[in-house]
DNA sequence: GCGACAG
DNA sequence: ATCTTGTCGC
């Protein structure tokens, strides 16, 4: 999509804190979008042994949640994992896949958090300043924010808050399954990603745009290693 | 000081 | 993230 990303980062952990605190500013949060025809959903796995990672995104019809596209790219991981800078290991390899998109999706769903992050700039929102499109946050687990249980049934939720700060929604896309935790990413509000994300669960507990990356990414790691 | 800490 | 297929239960 866009040639003039670096590939490149070499950050050090200071300054990727500085350089989140600062696109954090640019971050939107409400609906910034016209309609929406195409979601993407991304997702990396990791070798054990090697370095070596592969990075997929998935192109999905909104309506049917049919593929329609999908892109597989490997890499080699050039930045650990660390807590907080979560982004600055995965975005390469994605930015590398989203090259390769000859479908451009009017939405994108990322595993891990949007500003639901100790600098409101969680994958998401850096993946959604960076192409200048609409994203959302959508984690397993939490990183940041206090909230009460939500009801146990489908659709039910409850806010994720920090500082008495409403930074996401808990969200229970399935009866009496955990929940997820969905935070604005860019370019779109908090009730609208909700929406959104409940629409792409109509079966399992994670959206299908997640679940049809991770499945391509981790079956591809396993048929070349 | 201690525990927690997206994937 | 990764180790892991089929199987038991609502």
């Amino acid at each position: 999509m866009d040639p003039l990303i670096k590939h490149t980062w070499n950050f050090t952990e200071s300054e990727a804190v500085d350089l989140q605190k600062q696109l954090a500013l640019k971050v939107i949060q409400n609906d910034q979008f016209n309609k929406i025809n195409y979601i993407a959903g991304v997702d990396v796995a990791y070798s054990e042994d090697t370095d070596k990672l592969i990075a997929a995104v998935v192109i999905l019809e909104a309506t049917s949640l049919n593929v329609v596209e999908s892109v597989v790219v490997e890499d080699v991981s050039q930045f650990p994992y660390i807590p907080g800078l979560f982004s600055f290991r995965e975005l390469p390899p994605i930015i590398k896949a989203f090259e390769k998109l000859v479908t451009i999706p009017d939405l994108v769903v990322c595993d891990g958090q949007g500003i639901a992050h100790p600098r409101r700039f969680g994958l998401a929102s850096h993946l959604g300043v960076l192409f200048n499109i609409p994203t959302i946050g959508c984690g397993k687990t939490r990183l940041l924010g206090e909230n009460v249980e939500p009801e146990s049934s489908r659709g039910s939720c409850s806010p994720l808050i920090v500082d008495d700060q409403v930074i996401g929604t808990v969200l229970r896309t399935q009866d009496n399954v955990k929940p997820i935790y969905v935070s604005i990413g860019h370019k779109i509000s908090l009730p609208t990603a909700r929406e959104w994300i409940l629409k792409l669960c109509p079966k399992y507990r994670l959206p299908e745009t997640t679940r049809q990356a991770d499945q391509l990414v981790r079956k591809t790691l396993a048929k070349d290693s």
